[in-house]
DNA sequence: GAAAATATAGGTGTAACTACCCAATTTTAT
DNA sequence: ATAAAATTGGGTAGTTACACCTATATTTTC
């Protein structure tokens, strides 16, 4: 028997959930949260085998949860949910210790199939965003953008030239071009529009 | 009492809808789909009072399948479901005849809600979408791209220049630079960064 | 403390984009 | 059938972005 509990914030994701899982004799859902905050206080009281953990929640989020989560309750085997799979985010569920993921859209077998995995210790990862993960892990050192060219990429994509850049930063044009250039090579993108679109599903801006 | 079929891909979606409804006695869920197909085939044999409608869906779309149901079907009350605000979804959802909308982190009393309003034949918009929705109105005619304006602006977003936008569609390089202009003035934003960011936020790429 | 990465800024040149014009032809709508 | 809108293309000019280099502080990392 697997003692099972859920945070999120979608009461319709949660009730569903609860009904796919209930109809799983070796399974059973002990506790469902609506947020982050009362997901820590419920486990200070007890704790289940395994946690869905939503990443998208109002207050401290599935990732600040899972950080927490993973050292004060490590036996705690943690599953990611999102309806949305934003690489990034995911990559940072993982480093927070979470053995799975698994977007919203999954299939009721496989939602079961993730749990019984995670709960024998090992991971589990969704397949559509396994292999941009793998994929992600070889190019990674290239993508990893540095604080200064992070905040030039979200004024880009706010539509200032670099002229602006420069003077909203105190830098000189050439400074701003630089980074610009640098951002051009490391994303592998050919223009502001490839920028911007890189900008935006990861998450840097909007 | 309110006979309520569900049409959406995602069975957590669909679980967790059919859960909350069955608390609610006046509410008796009949149907359930995963799919357009299968919704079409149902309502052949019988017609809820309400039709709960994801928007994304496999196969037939939520928005070709409400068109379809709306001439077939005039009295079925639809109310379109989405997990991501795309204005223009939405849009299109109510101009094929959707009553209401709703997204899918709605609370159950807003869900039991829409399903009682629209049922009496009154719109139900969600909260956050709506004032969007009377924002879009007024702006509507500066937005409204041609045939021709898209197609460009999605090249654009591809990162091709405007010389390999002319090769491709075969015009010369100074009509799609009058064509990116337009968008420029029609869209009311400064350069490419901009453009990309629309197109991306009004679903025409990825 | 040494090495690597980052942030800074300059040189030079080309390609691309943006901002205004105007006008003929074709398509769409009334 | 007629008006309106869309598509096409040209003129001219200025600005911005992109490419590819070098080089020196400064900060991080080992």
């Amino acid at each position: 028997m697997i003692n099972v509990a859920i945070a999120d914030d979608h009461s319709i994701v949660l009730n569903g959930l609860q009904k796919i899982l209930a109809l799983h004799p070796d399974i059973n859902v002990t506790d469902v949260y609506l947020n982050g905050d009362s997901l820590l206080e419920g486990l200070e009281v007890k704790q289940p085998d395994v946690l869905l953990l939503d990443i998208q929640m109002p207050g401290k989020n599935g990732i600040e949860v899972a950080g927490i989560i993973s050292k004060k309750f490590p036996d705690v085997k943690m599953i990611a949910l999102t309806n949305v799979d934003i690489l990034i985010q995911v990559k940072k569920m993982l480093q927070k210790g979470c053995l799975g993921y698994l977007l919203k859209d999954a299939s009721p077998e496989i939602l079961v199939e993730a749990i019984k995995t995670v709960h024998t210790g090992e991971q589990f990862l969704y397949e559509p965003l396994s292999r941009q993960l793998v994929n992600n892990f070889f190019s990674q050192n290239s993508k990893q953008l540095t604080r200064r060219e992070k905040e030039i990429l979200q004024l880009i994509t706010e539509e200032h030239t670099n002229q602006e850049i420069a003077d909203k930063l105190f830098l000189s044009l050439r400074t701003v071009e630089n980074h610009r250039n640098n951002l051009l090579q490391k994303l592998d993108v050919k223009n502001t529009a490839g920028l911007v679109k890189i900008a935006i599903q990861e998450g840097l801006v909007k």
